[in-house]
DNA sequence: CATCGAAGCGATTGCGCAAACGTTTCGATG
DNA sequence: CATCGAAACGTTTGCGCAATCGCTTCGATG
């Protein structure tokens, strides 16, 4: 009978004589309402799909827990898919969120996206897109590049570096762009050229970021200081370093994108620019509910602020 | 008309003029199965549930990455959610798991899981336990832990050390007594004493670590060695010991367990014992996995073998 | 050409629930 | 005491699907 959905539910008032009976009618049978039938009939799942183009990346690591965490204080579950960077698999997760009915994905988009992402508009599922801005009808949240990239070039030319290279990330994500524009007007903007060669524009991991660094290094005149796009280009410039037996800094200055809890460790310890992984996370979970509550909005793209640690992998140039 | 379900599904034959028909009118329209509707019905949701006790641990998200990368492989999707090693949040979140209809769960159990896991035992849900074995009814999947503390130990012990220290990790855990117990047998394998005040227990976090590291430094006749008992720890112990100024392994030498991808770039690089987490993770889905289609089986306990990465964070004693 | 069986397919039901709608009860009011 | 309306609760339907059941065809066979 409908009285113990209301009961559940408090939807409507039972008095409390029965109540108590279909309470303890609940509790000796050990019932748990099938949520599947109820999202079914209400047509709302009470759940979320996040797609994560490499979940282990600790930077992304930070921000799944940071979703999940607000997620659960807003009573969401999340379905959690890794895209793997590829376009087809992200493709095939966004349906696979869709035909389980989620509320509502956040994605951070792949390199070649725009498959995915006109799925999820044609279907009207709400979406934020996070870390890479890759299409404003739906919100976006990530890091503001232009400002960090500026912090860091300045932090390096305060140095006296007149050389410095760059070790960009993967190919095709708005981020790696912005940052390699950022890092041209930042040079400028600090009266320094650009030297030949000097920006390694693609790596998709650790091991090409090793080689590309090493391949800046061997250049007849090498950068005295590098900066690299991401935490995979950071620990691949670090081994690249390692390896040719050169000591940071006092060979070769290093600083970079994305901060991580153990750079203290690190010998020296990593001047880096941590992104607000947590805020971002919350945001982007937040703004998916404000976005599946009312549709209506119109798509926002938020920037946060990051902030650069410095610390001791900077020094005067040899 | 059923036909639909029939072509869909390939559950029975269709003419293929019919299928064709049918194929063009789902592509005209874009449509897209109800998963929810077909899981209610054939009761099986093709999802489970994944509780972790604390996602932003690097060992844990090893661990799910992995469990995710097997269940897409196996056509299931995961919930994932924090239990944040709160036995009552992982109550609720079994709870919510089961409301939700996975097909099964795969848990790593706070330290006070019993009230989850008798949930879990009578609801007939199909569960793996994962890194702490905590239940024998359900199959469990994790390291073998005496054999890894003997090989930490017998390598610290072979560069002539005599006085030991541990730093053990999160109270409760079975992990954490299991180590503790092989530490005590591998010391004395060795020859070695247990001294008084050498093993600190209890340790929840990084900050906890630092505490105790500094508060066995502070004995009076302070061990020349130590060992750590999971990844939180190693770092607490790392900042301890850099904050008294000590050098690694010329003042003290160090060892433990988790590795991590960064640990070679760690000054110096840490000797740590590796646990196969991509294993872990594709072994408790596959489990899980066969356990969910046929709930017969006798439930196993798997002991995975890790594996000592000697660098060079042990030295002679000073 | 009547009969039969297999191939192909459509109507219908029920999964567990929420909500619309109907029914009963009962105290208040004229 | 008849009437009314609100309070309390029961009946029913439909969400979208899978699968059961049974209805057509239609070619083969005697």
């Amino acid at each position: 009978m409908s009285t113990v959905s209301h009961v559940i539910n408090r939807t409507r008032f039972v008095s409390p004589a029965k109540a108590r009976v279909v309470n303890d009618a609940i509790a000796a049978m050990g019932y748990q309402p099938n949520e599947l039938a109820r999202s079914l009939k209400v047509a709302s799942t009470n759940s979320v799909g996040l797609a994560i183009s490499a979940i282990s990346n600790p930077y992304f690591t930070d921000i799944i827990c940071a979703v999940e965490a607000e997620c659960a204080r807003l009573g969401l579950m999340v379905f959690l898919s890794d895209t793997q960077e590829d376009p087809d698999r992200e493709l095939s997760v966004v349906r696979a969120f869709h035909q389980r009915r989620v509320d509502g994905v956040i994605l951070a988009p792949s390199g070649a996206p725009q498959r995915a992402i006109d799925y999820l508009a044609e279907k009207k599922l709400p979406c934020v897109l996070i870390d890479r801005f890759a299409d404003d009808r739906f919100d976006q949240i990530g890091v503001e590049n232009q400002s960090s990239m500026r912090a860091l070039i300045d932090h390096v030319a305060s140095f006296g570096h007149k050389r410095i290279g760059y070790i960009a990330g993967q190919p095709g994500l708005a981020t790696t762009r912005e940052r390699i524009e950022a890092f041209h007007s930042s040079l400028a903007a600090n009266g320094l050229a650009l030297l030949p060669h000097y920006v390694s524009p693609e790596n998709v991991d650790t091991a090409s970021a090793t080689a590309s660094t090493h391949a800046i290094l061997s250049l007849p005149s090498p950068p005295t200081a590098l900066v690299t796009g991401n935490n995979m280009t950071t620990i691949g410039a670090v081994r690249a370093i390692r390896e040719r037996g050169l000591s940071i800094p006092g060979d070769i200055s290093l600083a970079g994108f994305d901060d991580f809890e153990w750079a203290d460790c690190f010998e020296p310890r990593l001047t880096l620019v941590a992104q607000p992984c947590a805020e971002i996370g919350r945001q982007a979970a937040a703004l998916l509910s404000a976005r599946i509550a009312s549709s209506g909005l119109k798509p926002q793209a938020v920037r946060l602020q990051a902030t650069l640690h410095a610390r001791e992998s900077c020094g005067r140039p040899a």
